[in-house]
DNA sequence: CTGAAAGCGCTAACAA
DNA sequence: TTGTTAGCGCTTTCAG
């Protein structure tokens, strides 16, 4: 039935025929761009604001070129994984690009599929990737189609694309070998992660160079972040059980470390006594285990306000930086690896 | 220096031409809306595939109508507050309904401020308003403009607004007194905030009447949430020393829970023996505190997961619903409130 | 200080 | 099966 109010929205033309000025003219007392008599202005406004005119954004973004929206990409394992992990780590990462975007005004658009060419195309003028892969395709569209692109942590197979924001594993992750070896570690084992991002690689080359600095073999597994609990429970069952098991394991996702110190427990040995553990991701997961583990937190904040930042800056013309801003990982000791009383 | 590739992005009108045919083919083409040979849509999408082509979204969404994006906003409180409590909340929030519009290949845009005329208009198809204030002005901004509108939690001014969803606390809430009396609480104190949102409102008069019901006096403390931590724990540490002091207190938040519970230590209380304390949200506060708090769980992942369907389900142009979605919080029972064993 | 008019890139009649 | 063309609502010359 009945009435309902048209839904057609007002232009700038129903204004400007209120105020009985030119279109131009509502255009101009808008923007400001060309002095207006106080009295035409007055008649403009007031018109608007009875007619309830709002400017059109996509009339305006189709004439200017731009839009004032900036895309966030997180690269998909993140969105599809659904562990409670992974959703923390995703959930801050987003939450704080949004906050930061809100604090600074500027619209922020999550891109559904850059892949998928029928939803492509969003009104972006620039796009912050999150996370991406080695050789990222989403980066390599993006590079395509010349939209200004900030990467936060590096595609590590582009290490040379300036506008990007990189953690230094390097400093962070010796530091928590050290403290390992510290507290008495002699076996250390890295259980990596199969996702080719810089944090797995990095990670993994910072664990090769420190053992061979420090004479000892890096020893390296894989446990695939895709793993069910059950499965990465049994593959460090396996590990614990073998000849010579380690007596420190630096696990990737905090949620395995996690695993890592129940299986520990199952199997009798003592944490940190027999065993230390630590992530290199920082979670709930690890916060809230028995004991407590050692963990490097990502610093999601910072880097969410370093991209944004990085990304306004390129929008508004800034120079091409030198290389990444760096940010550091921070490493939250916890009972897991302390050994010794006192100790950090 | 010089020579950098023009900018200019290919149009529709390249494609047409290095295709040799017309622009409305090359539209066709790719809307598939009406038939095109075999021979000319391979040209064409051959041709845009060499130029390197994506239609502009800002030129589609001007001649359509509309622009394949939904709108969100949440309501400032979080963004400003920034204790880790209210980011946790902020960001499971976010962080869902982001996951939720992925997965449904739809663009999210958080909207940055629509009282600034100056970047108010953003190209949304629709808007969800997450945790309204009652009368909320930007429910009301975007029902003058005839924005399609789901909020996520009713504007408790505007009850009748059918397309939302809704907490329902009278159960969860009566719940948990049932529980707290159960476990011999006489004397329940409730800690509410001051933001006039429906969680306030609702779960002071769920309280409200339970009390009726049980013949006891609503005993209600106002505790800001722009509170810090340590003028909560002086205004706590006053209710907990006066003469008929309470021996069971509900808190809105669940940071100040864990300030509860810290005072109480202070104080030489045990809990729960000698004060139970529940917060009627959840975080990692409330499971982090010694010992755990119980807590009320907002759901917030099937908030944000009924939202973004309701709101697809209105732009897809379905029947206006007789009442809003009902979605319950779970009541996560810790330590705080448990005297007697074996109980939930 | 103000107006007229071109045109951003696309879709959808309307024609053929 | 394909082409021509009129706008969508706005900003921005170019004229006055």
């Amino acid at each position: 039935m009945g009435g309902r109010t048209s839904k057609r929205s007002v232009t700038i033309r129903d204004v400007a025929e209120r105020a009985q000025v030119s279109i131009s003219t509502v255009s101009h007392a808008f923007s400001g761009v060309r002095p207006i008599s106080r009295a035409t202005r007055d008649r403009v406004f007031s018109a608007a604001a009875e007619l309830g005119y709002d400017a059109n954004p996509s009339a305006r973004s189709l004439r200017t070129g731009r839009s004032g929206l900036v895309g966030l990409v997180l690269r998909p394992r993140y969105a599809v994984a659904h562990t409670r992990d992974r959703a923390e780590t995703f959930n801050r990462l987003v939450g704080s690009v949004a906050t930061e975007m809100l604090r600074r005004k500027v619209g922020l658009i999550h891109v559904p599929a850059l892949d998928d060419p029928a939803v492509a195309s969003v009104p972006m003028d620039g796009c912050i990737v999150a996370h991406p892969y080695g050789g990222d395709s989403v980066v390599s569209e993006l590079l395509r189609r010349n939209v200004p692109l900030v990467t936060i942590e590096e595609d590590p197979e582009r290490p040379d694309l300036p506008w990007a924001v990189r953690l230094d594993y390097t400093t962070a992750v010796t530091g928590l070998l050290d403290h390992l070896h510290h507290q008495g570690a002699g076996r250390i084992v890295l259980l990596t992660g199969s996702e080719d991002n810089a944090w797995n690689r990095r990670t993994r080359e910072t664990h090769r160079d420190w053992c061979e600095r420090n004479g000892q073999r890096a020893r390296t597994e894989l446990l695939s972040e895709s793993l069910s609990a059950g499965s990465a429970a049994t593959r460090v069952r396996r590990l614990l059980t073998a000849a010579r098991r380690p007596d420190a394991v630096v696990v990737a996702t905090s949620d395995f470390a996690a695993v890592v110190a129940g299986v520990a427990g199952d199997l009798g040995l003592r944490v940190p006594e027999d065993l230390m553990i630590a992530a290199l991701t920082d979670s709930e997961h690890s916060r809230l285990a028995t004991p407590p583990i050692t963990a490097m937190d990502l610093s999601h904040e910072q880097l969410a306000a370093a991209g944004v930042e990085l990304m306004l800056a390129r929008l508004a013309g800034a120079a091409t930086p030198h290389a990444p801003v760096v940010v550091d990982p921070e490493l939250r000791f916890r009972a897991s690896t302390r050994r010794i009383d006192g100790s950090p």
